[in-house]
DNA sequence: AGCGCACGCTACATATTCTGTAGCAAGGAC
DNA sequence: GTCCTTGCTACAGAATATGTAGCGTGCGCT
């Protein structure tokens, strides 16, 4: 592990994650949507699990260094699982959170049209 | 302004928003909540509108840098709107996008609970 | 007028994070 | 055995975030 948990984003290291340094889970949540890539992943794996090469591929062909972080971060929070030979997908919790955030998709085409 | 636009986040320029190459808006969506700061921002001002200096405390003295690029992202996106003296606020799109938000505040709840 | 203060916003050097390409070790099918 | 795909890592270079400082404007005050 060449990286011995980033210094300053994990700065209140005491909690339980980065950014909920009021231990309000809410932040922790908000925080780690707002890292690039965990929000798609988990809308890629919504309807089917994929091996991480396929999602990989579904996300743009990210970098696999940030996908596989992502990728232990959601397994962590346990939103995604990892079943051979099918590949991640979503645990339990996992498919309630998408189904908070599947309203988003009809309101993205709103969204889209309303503006000039 | 001493940045001319991203020359890779920006790489297929011609759609509307970075991430969006399919041109699906729920993508451009993805990818901007997918940045430090934006959730936060909107879920800060989901209750009053506040001034840059107030809402940068309120998101943990978040580097002023970033955060006015996401400020001019989100007014960009019509989520949210400059009203002096008031400061920064929801438009009536941004309120709508934060009722769909909003519901993840209990989710964050029973998460933190199931993680052991 | 001057002074003080908060506003939105920017500069710039430093630190962190992401990208892109290459590759490893383990496992299965043949 | 070889061939292929899997999950995952290394590493250099590029993009992005951080932290401190400060600018210019406007407003209320005397």
């Amino acid at each position: 592990m060449p990286k011995p948990a980033s210094p300053i984003r994990n700065k209140p290291r005491g909690g339980p994650v980065r950014g909920s340094r009021t231990g309000r889970p809410i932040m922790a949540l908000l925080d780690l949507f707002g890292r690039r890539w965990s929000l798609r992943i988990l809308w890629e794996l919504r309807e089917r699990s994929m091996t991480s090469r396929t999602l990989r591929a579904a996300c743009d062909e990210a970098s696999p260094t940030v996908l596989n972080e992502r990728l232990k971060e959601l397994r962590a929070a346990g939103f995604i699982e990892l079943i051979p030979p099918g590949g991640y997908g979503l645990t339990e919790m996992g498919r309630e959170l998408l189904g908070l955030l599947l309203p988003l998709h009809r309101f993205a085409e709103r969204w889209e049209k309303e503006r000039s």
